[in-house]
DNA sequence: TATTGTTATACTCTATAACTATA
DNA sequence: TATAGTTATAGAGTATAACAATA
């Protein structure tokens, strides 16, 4: 191994991300809906309602790109549009029921299988993926834009 | 903290996954390569030739669409087709030299960035992470087909 | 007949450019 | 003129079903 005596082996740090990035992509066997959906759901659904051209700047997608997302949204009852009161020009999205309910099945979904995994690793391993997770959770806080961190760690999407 | 009774917390972890899912996939703004075709020329890179077949199931998509990703990458000369001596059916898939050259560079970029994020962190922060890692290369070795860890911990490419 | 791969077709998801409607 | 959003168009990427070639 080459694992030597440097504070943080950026090689090591990229190779293990990628590889549980990848393994992340796989847990969703059963979930019909894209990253960037379920993301926009989680979004409306811990920071309220929002513009369309805030959704797509959250998400780091083009704006005609979010339009058609959230046609998409719309019409499987994800998601709604409505009017903004005051101007006519903008479009408030907010959740619907449908999504409520897909990502409260598809988190409970993903969390049995994380756990389940982490049943396979042995206890001192396991601590030290809960012990690790702040420190990730902070790290997951990148904007889409730039290269900071957010100041707060929690998933509140700010603004 | 969470590290006492119920062990681990099943919706910190989902979430904490969630969000660093969501970050790393926003850490390749250079890279017009989707997330399927680096993890296949990975694949070749750490494992050699392989059959097309073989690369369909390694990369959990199906042989109709690997097709179409190897042909993308022959057009792009990340990696070549090649006749299998010996059984005119198969095709075996190899890198090619800007498919090596490719992931070098994306390997580059990501860990320059993941320095850059992991120095925003706190000293032990950073600390935590990096003990976690062991775990969490253990945590992605989950099989595409079943839910089960892989034997080997390390795939261990590297250079 | 079974295996390996490709072609045909359709849909999601994304981007850029051009357009409409409102301010 | 500027802003918010949509439509038009093109391409990547995926799936299922039908097909061709080889074993």
């Amino acid at each position: 191994m080459t694992s030597g005596g440097t504070d943080s082996d950026p090689y090591l740090l990229v190779n293990t991300f990628e590889r549980l990035f990848a393994m992340l992509r796989r847990i969703h066997p059963d979930q019909h809906i894209s990253l960037t959906a379920a993301s926009t759901l989680h979004t409306l659904e811990t920071g309220g309602p929002r513009r369309l051209s805030e959704l797509a700047v959250a998400e780091g997608v083009t704006q005609p790109a979010m339009t058609q997302l959230v046609s998409r949204l719309e019409r499987d009852s994800l998601a709604q549009r409505c009017a903004h009161p005051g101007d006519g020009r903008v479009v408030v999205v907010r959740l619907a029921d449908g999504g409520r309910e897909l990502l409260r099945a598809r988190r409970e979904a993903r969390a049995a299988r994380l756990v389940e995994l982490m049943g396979a690793l042995a206890a001192d391993e396991r601590a030290a993926v809960m012990a690790a997770l702040p420190a990730l959770d902070r790290l997951a806080a990148v904007r889409a834009g730039d290269g900071r961190l957010a100041a707060a760690a929690s998933s509140a999407p700010d603004r």
